[in-house]
DNA sequence: TTGTAAACCTACTAGTAAATAAGTAAATTA
DNA sequence: TAATTTACTTATTTACTAGTAGGTTTACAA
């Protein structure tokens, strides 16, 4: 299946946003490498807000698809092919979409800031009935409540995408199997 | 004593930087505030870059005074102080400078991300001395290796600061408590 | 065959960005 | 007192920004 040109403006908006942020590319770098003109992208996104909420929703469909084929797994598996799927972000020198989003939070408009709302929500819920699960299951060790485990899990390695770029390497494996150490028996 | 139009600069350029963004703000923005003209601003910092470099100059003098007025105090005291110091930072819709540096920091020439990375490995080590010391004096609980843990501590409080722009400020008084209680014997 | 709509392109506008050159007033130094 | 430096302003440049108006091609339907 051919990839459309609305999907490849998505997809190299959404990489352009999670490595350079919403404020630092222009229309110019997707236009180029896509080899379509200007006026093309405002075809398929009228405004730059069109195109930050589609990436929004891109993101929803995809976590949607993610949590439904993760539904059978265990929780302990599910826990780790998340932070694996942070570490590939961490590996393509992007951040996660939440937090590319939170940094140039006031750039977008209420509609944008409403749909990534309701996204990061959708992962915390998931995350918090995660840790219940395996609470349930014994595969966790309690800490304190569910959505508070959830917040510092997600906030510690998005945090750490973030950090590394800084610091090195390495420690983003040190926080990541950190996580998981905290969190099972 | 009278703040001088360069450390006006630098402060309301610090604001804007960790409020917005580096690439959200202009000279202008910076300017009209301070009823001077755009040129102004080229004399005191030729170029952007320049600006970006002495604010982080500007964290690193601040951070060391910072921590040779905390040197007698003990690590319990120390940690809480450094949680304030965040929760100060949340309320005023800002994020601390190290996210703020570290999402953008593709658009950051190479002596500020030096001069970012030093900032950081001085922020860690001080985390890590202080975790360090509680665990010393049996303050604190061992849970992993001091910078392991002086690494989530960073991560978990300064993600928060982003991440309840999108949930909730009690998001972040959870967050915040729950790094107390972990390390707290 | 004609009509129509999707998916573009050409060409342009208005506004803003960082940056610079040249000039000026006031303070400092020789 | 003359020379120089500091801290600006005025005026301008170059480059890029998002966004738009209107024309063209292609495919598919009536």
């Amino acid at each position: 299946m051919a990839t459309s040109t609305r999907e490849k403006i998505i997809q190299l908006g959404d990489d352009l946003l999670r490595r350079q942020g919403f404020n630092a590319f222009s229309y110019a770098d997707i236009s180029k490498p896509l080899q379509i003109k200007n006026a093309a992208i405002h075809y398929h996104f009228p405004s730059k807000q069109d195109l930050a909420f589609a990436i929004a929703q891109w993101h929803k469909d995809i976590f949607d698809r993610f949590s439904q084929k993760m539904a059978t797994k265990e929780p302990k598996d599910r826990l780790k092919t998340f932070l694996n799927f942070y570490h590939s972000i961490h590996l393509s020198e992007k951040v996660d979409i939440i937090s590319a989003f939170a940094t140039d939070w006031y750039s977008l408009g209420p509609n944008v800031q409403t749909e990534v709302q309701e996204f990061t929500e959708l992962v915390i819920e998931w995350l918090t009935e995660l840790i219940q699960e395996g609470l349930d299951l014994g595969q966790f060790q309690k800490i304190q409540n569910t959505r508070t485990t959830a917040l510092r899990v997600l906030s510690s390695i998005f945090a750490s995408t973030q950090l590394v770029r800084i610091t090195s390497d390495q420690d983003f494996t040190r926080v990541k199997n950190s996580i998981l150490e905290e969190l099972l028996n």
